[in-house]
DNA sequence: CTTCATGCTGTATAAAAATACAGAATCATA
DNA sequence: TATGATTCTGTATTTTTATACAGCATGAAG
């Protein structure tokens, strides 16, 4: 089995969450509107290529003809990130801690994966160094003003409350020891990796 | 519920095999080649009326959309008690709030149920009001000092940091606005009802 | 003996989905 | 600097799928 891609692994680990999720292989369409790919060709050469590594299976001409070649009930569970170099995707398989057995539909709307916090930027929010925060990944996602998101500020991962009025943008840490991110939008470049929809606290730091 | 005619309990059947089989919904064309139909339209009725009768749900425009509302992998989990009455036993039926997904072996060494937190009195040690705790309950067990514990003081449940000097055990709260619980054990009926290996925070409250 | 639910046939058609072809940009590698 | 793999855009076209509409036959129920 050749290996993949961050991005690659990146789409197998989405269609893995849909299919446990909806019980149900995704169409082209849905892969392009879920990466936001503006054309289903980008959908297909991928499919075509985790097809050719041997890590599903695609039944031609036949609608939603995906099948994993993993056993899904394995596999269950959410993958665990832990640090994430600036600028690189969240779930490249460097960073992968491992896999938790946790089912993504506990935290409703459903988790996409887990991520390890670092640092005590958000502990009056009782999120500590060490929890694992369950995140909500959407293409388009636009965070409601005092939700929890994760956000990348010039590559660079952070966890902070949402604030935006009109076109400012801040990233509120909940610890007076730390500085809210003020983000200049003409010259910062923001993406949001999710929202954070769930959290975890396991074992001995208790 | 409403009750099927052997007709559309044979077809049902069918298409839970299928799916457990090929982990995919089948077509209305599908259906009609296993039926033996001469007409898709055969199909389409069939799966209207298991639809109206409950069995399963067609998710409209969408190809194969197919979903069966039984539960084709069961779950298991764990209980979850609220607020619990003094000196009624924790896994009484009227305190469970419900069961969750969670797999005990999550929480190594293994949980053994989920309590619902009520109050601010362990807010520094991230433990926050409405937060589900994973408790491990053995016979017999002795808590280390600095452990969270889970403990019933005269027939009032709480949760606290165990600290024991010789004779003399008190429950610390972790929030200045708090006062610690000493416990006379002569004058005092102590129990013990776990000890904490885990914290889950769901949705809303983040 | 009508009425109604059930279980189909047969024909169409709109929408969803797969898939082909022609590029272009980026980046590691030779 | 050339080469090829990777990741995508943009446009088309066919095939699959869902779904509507008009009927017909049968048996059970009033």
């Amino acid at each position: 089995m050749d290996k993949l891609t961050p991005r690659q692994a990146e789409i197998l680990a989405w269609i893995r969450t849909r299919m446990l999720e909806d019980n149900l292989p995704p169409t082209r369409a849905e892969l392009m509107k879920a990466f936001d790919f503006r054309s289903p060709n980008a959908a297909e050469t991928h499919l075509r290529m985790l097809a050719r590594k041997g890590y599903l299976e695609l039944q031609n001409g036949t609608a939603r003809g995906i099948r994993l070649h993993e056993d899904l009930s394995e596999t269950m569970g959410l993958p665990l990130v832990g640090r994430v170099a600036a600028g690189q995707p969240m779930l490249a398989e460097e960073f992968r801690e491992g896999q938790l057995p946790v089912d993504p539909k506990l935290f409703s709307p459903g988790a996409d994966y887990l991520l390890r916090v670092q640092g005590m930027s958000m502990r009056d929010a009782g999120i500590l160094d060490g929890d694992i925060l369950a995140v909500r990944h959407e293409a388009g996602f636009a965070p409601q003003n005092g939700q929890i998101v994760v956000a990348r500020v010039n590559g660079e991962v952070t966890v902070k409350r949402w604030q935006r009025k009109q076109s400012k943008v801040s990233l509120l840490p909940e610890n007076p020891d730390f500085s809210p991110i003020d983000v200049d939008l003409s010259r910062d470049d923001l993406q949001i990796e999710g929202q954070v929809v769930g959290l975890l606290r396991i074992g001995n730091r208790l």
